[in-house]
DNA sequence: GCCGGGCACTGAACCGGATAAGTGGATAGA
DNA sequence: TCTATCCACTTATCCGGTTCAGTGCCCGGC
């Protein structure tokens, strides 16, 4: 099947294709039952736009793009990110905005598929997660001037918009629940240490251990999957000196971690408290299920891919900040085995 | 900063837009000397090419689409699209192609969504899912030659390439091994009943049921959602003939029975046994763990995508039937309570 | 020494829209 | 009545590549 162009409409209507762009765009220059007649032309023969014919005339391609630099079969496994990606549909599909996907391997393969999608105005704009901490692709971005809005924190100093959570006062909130039951020794199994929000909850983690005078901070870094979850675990659990509590960066490694526990025969809560952070379906359906740090992060997807369009059609965007993530009690935390009496 | 074309390396290298576009694209007609000359100065430049110049001309755009009909923050909790999603997204990376992803809110609009994409030769092929039983996307798709791989079954007379699994298969194994284990009274909760794979378990699981001389088979239809799963399951388990058994259409709804057996006061799998279809982590999570018909979902989907693939280039492809699910069990199935005696 | 053929390249058309500039006719104002 | 203005269009150009039909030049063969 051929497709109809606007050629086809002009030599339908007996007027010029000039007249039948003015005609379907609604601008001034034809009379109104000319225009109509083109619009029913345009109807009847199944014509639609070129993108590629309007992009060369530096159109929007009402596109939005993504590269997820990680495996592509973590992807489903990792409800964050799922979840993200939904929120962000949610948001582009009721604007009528397509999201482009794509997973590299490493950065110089992200910062490639930037460059690709700039030179080919492939996308309007992008949104970059994962932040770290001297992130090579901010300068890239910048120097392209694509629409870009970043999920997750950025120094103060930065030109682009983001969309962030403040991830320092979770921690706060967790350690010092975990403190107020009477945990004195609290591990982290943290993300990946080159990461910026990584690096602020470490940061926290550390000045609030230090405040409320429990143990010094431990955290062990790990890459985020369920296998490093489980290690970090297992190392933590078979120490001489073991926490009586742990907090993990993500709920993967919570619920791994969870396994581990029940695998080397400690009891949750009763040995071992444990709190997760991102609150998934995954974190209710354990026995017992783990208290979170919980926030709605489709929501956060959501925000962020608005603050893109804004970006995107000019309109005033600066960066906002998030619901900050709450800590929700389950069965996983309680008071320490050594503190029936709530002594030191 | 603007962006280099190839007149601006035609310009540097003394030649014409033409003998740059040869060289570029290793096309004879130039000497192998300026075909250097030309690279080294277009990466020099940092030329791209124009996706959407190229595109005018009838260059494939490197892009596979797949329309969503269903809300949008379903997404996150469906376990079965993000691994096939991610499944698709592995196959395509490897070949540097690129998913665009869009959710709409109902079928007109999925149809309307291919009909523009094809317009506007934004992606080479769709991946096209939940098939129904007499989908109106089908005829449009074959109208408009959008190459096209069906996700799913198909009917025998299809023109369109499908990857499919045999579900019939897969019902029988899990009836035959409930009946084994001495179940008479076995339901179904159902997904949408005008997909066309829900069509195709019911009437194996009515055939099976029939043959195997259980209890007429009983299929409660939902909308695979874990609340009307959940339901479904209150309805089967409040009945005067309570199933013995239950076989779930998918995880979610099958993990969100388990908690209304418990809340009603059933014990899993000494009352009333579970099966799940699709085996995610959710069923390996919770307590008991739940028996699944599991298959290699992100395996299905890089199936799909590179059968896409071949449509597109042109190779010969095929329906291929892909790996039937397979039976897992695990803690949530049991003999029935009266068949102490493995008796009727 | 002339001709045929191939190589390396040029120039221009083309893809399908957007848009600036130009045109002819009707109308209004002086 | 003559000009200025506006309207409703047409024409032509542009976007950035691809591709086809030349074109000039060199080389070999007879």
């Amino acid at each position: 099947m051929k497709r109809p162009t606007i050629a086809d409409i002009a030599r339908l209507a007996g007027v010029s294709k000039g007249a039948v762009s003015y005609a379907l765009n609604g601008q001034p220059g034809v009379s109104e039952s000319t225009r109509r007649r083109v619009l029913a032309i345009a109807e009847e023969i199944g014509w639609n736009p070129n993108g590629a014919a309007r992009a060369l005339s530096g159109a929007p391609s009402h596109t939005v793009g993504m590269v997820l630099h990680r495996p592509a079969r973590i992807l489903g496994v990792e409800p964050f990110f799922m979840e993200l990606i939904s929120g962000v549909e949610a948001e582009l599909s009721a604007r009528s905005y397509a999201l482009t996907l794509q997973v590299v391997a490493d950065q110089p393969a992200e910062i490639a598929v930037y460059r690709r999608w700039w030179g080919e105005r492939r996308v309007d704009g992008v949104l970059v997660c994962d932040l770290r901490v001297d992130d090579p692709r901010i300068p890239v971005l910048s120097e392209l001037t694509l629409p870009t809005v970043v999920v997750g924190m950025l120094g103060e100093s930065a030109e682009l918009v983001s969309v962030w959570s403040d991830d320092a006062a979770a921690v706060v909130e967790a350690v010092e629940y975990l403190s107020a039951l009477g945990h004195r020794h609290i591990a982290r199994v943290g993300g990946l240490p080159e990461l910026r929000h990584t690096a602020a909850r470490t940061a926290a983690f550390e000045e609030v251990c230090r405040r409320l005078e429990v143990a010094p901070a431990l955290t062990i870094s790990t890459d985020y999957t369920g296998e490093d979850g489980a290690r970090a675990t297992r190392r933590l659990l078979s120490s001489p000196r073991r926490p009586t509590a742990i907090l993990y960066d993500n709920d993967v490694m919570a619920v791994a971690g969870l396994a581990v526990a029940h695998e080397m025969g400690f009891s949750v809560p009763a040995d071992v408290s444990l709190v997760a952070w991102d609150d998934s379906v995954l974190c209710q359906l354990v026995h017992p299920p783990l208290t979170a740090l919980s926030r709605d992060i489709p929501a956060y997807g959501g925000h962020a891919a608005r603050q893109l369009l804004d970006v995107i059609t000019g309109l005033p965007a600066s960066s906002v900040q998030d619901e900050t993530a709450h800590l929700i009690p389950r069965g996983s935390t309680a008071a320490p085995p050594s503190a029936t009496g709530r002594g030191a």
